[in-house]
DNA sequence: GCCAACGTTGGC
DNA sequence: GCCAACGTTGGC
């Protein structure tokens, strides 16, 4: 039995928000269209069944972790990336040979307070966040620690 | 293998 | 809308 980890996934709510999550069939969805290297590593190799997912809305007013989901399936290929009617397409990757890869997540709950990035910032034990160092990566690693802190701040009634 | 040009992300 | 940070592409 391994420990379980802990990961925080982006999405636009323009595009994609958790409120659609939570609307899917069973609250479950593919993660799919996801193009770079680095997110696509963590999410063949290193996400398993059970990991909890904090998860984020970039591009939005404000930036903010707005709830928690779980992987329910691990990395298998995308077959969105040749879909040449996909959003991401790529003629690279094919289903003999794929480059791409996504997981299955379930949403667990919405926050009942959101967690803006600017409290993140602001929060210690949260200041070494991938969110804050490398602002660019859509599937980050997240420490326990750092997964107490934030489901404690996004979960407890405030004043 | 280097690196300039270019495209994308995403906060502000 | 701006622009910094970063990843990718492609000429050489």
């Amino acid at each position: 039995m391994t420990e379980k980890r802990y990961w925080l996934m982006k999405s636009e709510p323009s595009a994609y928000s958790f409120s659609d999550l939570m609307n899917e069939d069973d609250s479950t969805a593919e993660w799919d269209g996801v193009r770079n290297y680095q997110a696509r590593n963590t999410m063949r190799d290193d996400m398993k069944v059970g990991d909890g997912v904090l998860f984020y809305h970039s591009n939005a007013k404000p930036p903010a972790v707005v709830g928690t989901a779980v992987i329910v399936r691990e990395g298998y290929p995308d077959d969105t990336a040749w879909d040449p009617n996909s959003e991401h397409p790529d003629p690279k990757s094919t289903p003999d040979n794929p480059i791409w890869y996504m997981v299955d997540i379930k949403a667990i709950a919405p926050f009942d307070h959101p967690i803006p990035l600017r409290e993140i910032k602001a929060t210690p034990g949260l200041e070494n966040m991938a969110l804050v160092k490398n602002s660019r990566l859509s599937v980050q690693p997240v420490t326990s620690h750092e997964w107490d802190i934030v489901t404690k701040l996004g979960m407890s009634a405030r004043e």
